[in-house]
DNA sequence: TTGTATGCGTTATCAT
DNA sequence: ATGATAACGCATACAA
């Protein structure tokens, strides 16, 4: 047991050639019935596995998706699982490599992923990524590609993401129906897309609403915890200080809402905080944090069926972009009318 | 750049032969200076990469390491961080699978793995798995595997873990020494040794304290929250409730959590809680909540660090286990001499 | 129906 | 210092 049994083994046991071994065990062509029923037999005695290695040189593919992500926090973890549960079923298998939002570490395992011979690979990029050299040169290779959530911007790919500009509006046009006067947004960061496509929401319903924009009040950001706890910081010092919060990610808003609770302000009373993503922790915390929910499961499963689909057509699906729906679940950190009116 | 380059091709056009090339690419043996350099230079124009997969033909191995893990919740995504960062350094690359606490889902990624060719296993198991034939299966194929956190049991293999005992014996300690009378736990899945091994500890507690043990008060539990809700619901509702529960993960924790809100509890003076593992939920939920926390980075790192020097020596490390020390974080959910006292 | 020869990209062994 | 050849495990075009 301690080597693998191979063809050549099969056939040297059977005194038949290696083709003739390897037809019979992948049926094709046409085997004489004995012949095949020995070679099976004596394969299931050996306990026979292809070696996927001389496969994957003589084919040129290795069945893996390289995907990389940001950080592995619950949203993303969700998007993860959508796509290894659509990868698994397409019998690909997935290499998951996480930056943790350094775009140093994002070339590395860009890298990585791209030495380990990858077929492919899905991308959500890292938080402070700007340049994108190191995305452009998988194309160059003519290494296919789906960008997912976080698109990186100038490339030239198919796009799985959801309404990030809905996602921006939902929750600013709530927080104004809920009589809050001047709303602060926690944009993320500026390199990304997705921070000014939410941003574009904000203000999109500011305007609509008659409401006058302050430059102040706009805060780039980044997708963490304490950096956010320190912008709140500074926002609630301010001679004029906002009334409400929209934070693009809930991980930032519970910072925001430390702040806060250090300020002894009321939360939905002084102040309105809206997050994003649904984590579980925003049934949790108190107030309970009213969130956009993506559907994260099911962006990651589209991307990995986008990727498949890809593959297995030869059609250009370069400018295919799917865009799903984002939706706003209403807690108690935004109901400010149902508080008042008691 | 449509193919990428081979050795053949700079064979060619150099007019030398293919073994030369490789040599003077490694820079090994004796290559005459100027072929060298020449050889270089037309590498680096034609972007040369030595193709990985004819490496792991001939080499029979591929540099990556399989993990298995059975969720992506925070802690898991810690210490998937550790091995990640370790294996890096090591030149190794990380394939991930998680099996979603399924124990039919483990088997399956399992295979998916050894398909792929890894060089070995990092493996923590599921709450669902008892038999454990599809990891011996692994050792059966010269697999090299570490096992961490979740040891699976009945397994021959270098082990990383954290002293579970310690960690269930200073949680109760800490509840016992709050003036708690009736401390229940939520202790896991029976199949796990890790869920027995804490319950081992808080069992030492309560005998080392000269408290009795009542067995309505061990509770075995899926790692999941509604199922820890729905427990602690029915031992709220026993004539001789508990006063106080340790629940062996956060998740669990804040199952009880809402199930002892929902009650109209307070706690801590109604009912004390600890949960464990650290997650970042449970400095926000209200009463912050007490937990145990494990060194879930450096659990990772020294999974990988004992994979790598497995891979690199070939002494027996088999019977080599790595232990690691929980820590007792103390918050408001179990902190009843203070409330008490006030 | 089966066998022979060749190739996937690289390295190692043995010559020269 | 360099080249020819075989090998890793498999699949396939071509021959028979």
């Amino acid at each position: 047991m301690e080597r693998q049994a191979t063809i050549k083994d099969i056939a040297r046991t059977l005194n038949i050639s290696t083709s003739t071994v390897s037809r019979a065990l992948r049926n094709t062509h046409d085997v004489k019935i004995e012949t095949r029923k020995a070679v099976m037999e004596l394969a299931e005695q050996l306990n026979y596995q292809p070696n996927q290695l001389a496969l994957h040189l003589l084919k040129k593919q290795t069945h893996t998706i390289g995907v990389i992500i940001p950080n592995l926090d619950y949203v993303v973890s969700t998007m993860v699982k959508g796509i290894d549960e659509m990868a698994l079923e397409a019998g690909y298998t997935v290499m998951v490599c996480q930056s943790n939002e350094s775009y140093g570490r994002e070339i590395v395992n860009t890298k990585r992923l791209m030495d380990s011979l990858v077929d492919g690979f899905i991308i959500s990029q890292s938080g402070e990524t700007n340049i994108i050299d190191h995305f452009k040169k998988l194309q160059e290779k003519k290494k296919p590609m789906v960008l997912f959530d976080r698109i990186a911007s100038g490339m030239k790919a198919p796009k799985v993401r959801i309404d990030n500009e809905e996602a921006g509006y939902l929750a600013t046009k709530h927080l104004i129906e809920q009589g809050y006067k001047k709303i602060a947004i926690l944009c993320g960061p500026e390199s990304l897309e997705l921070s000014n496509n939410r941003k574009d929401g904000y203000l999109k319903a500011l305007k609509e609403h008659g409401m006058k924009i302050d430059k102040n009040m706009i805060i780039y950001c980044d997708f963490n915890q304490d950096y956010a706890y320190f912008a709140t910081k500074e926002l609630l010092v301010m001679r004029s200080r906002p009334d409400a919060i929209f934070a693009i990610a809930d991980k930032m808003a519970i910072g925001a809402m430390l702040a806060i609770k250090e300020k002894k302000l009321n939360m939905p009373n002084d102040i309105g905080l809206v997050g994003m993503n649904n984590d579980p922790s925003t049934r949790l915390v108190t107030p309970s944090l009213s969130t956009v929910e993506m559907p994260a499961f099911e962006l990651g499963k589209t991307a990995a069926k986008m990727f498949i689909e890809m593959m297995n057509s030869d059609k250009d699906m370069t400018n295919e972009e799917i865009v799903l729906r984002p939706k706003l679940i209403i807690r108690e950190s935004s109901t400010k009318m149902i508080n008042t009116s008691k």
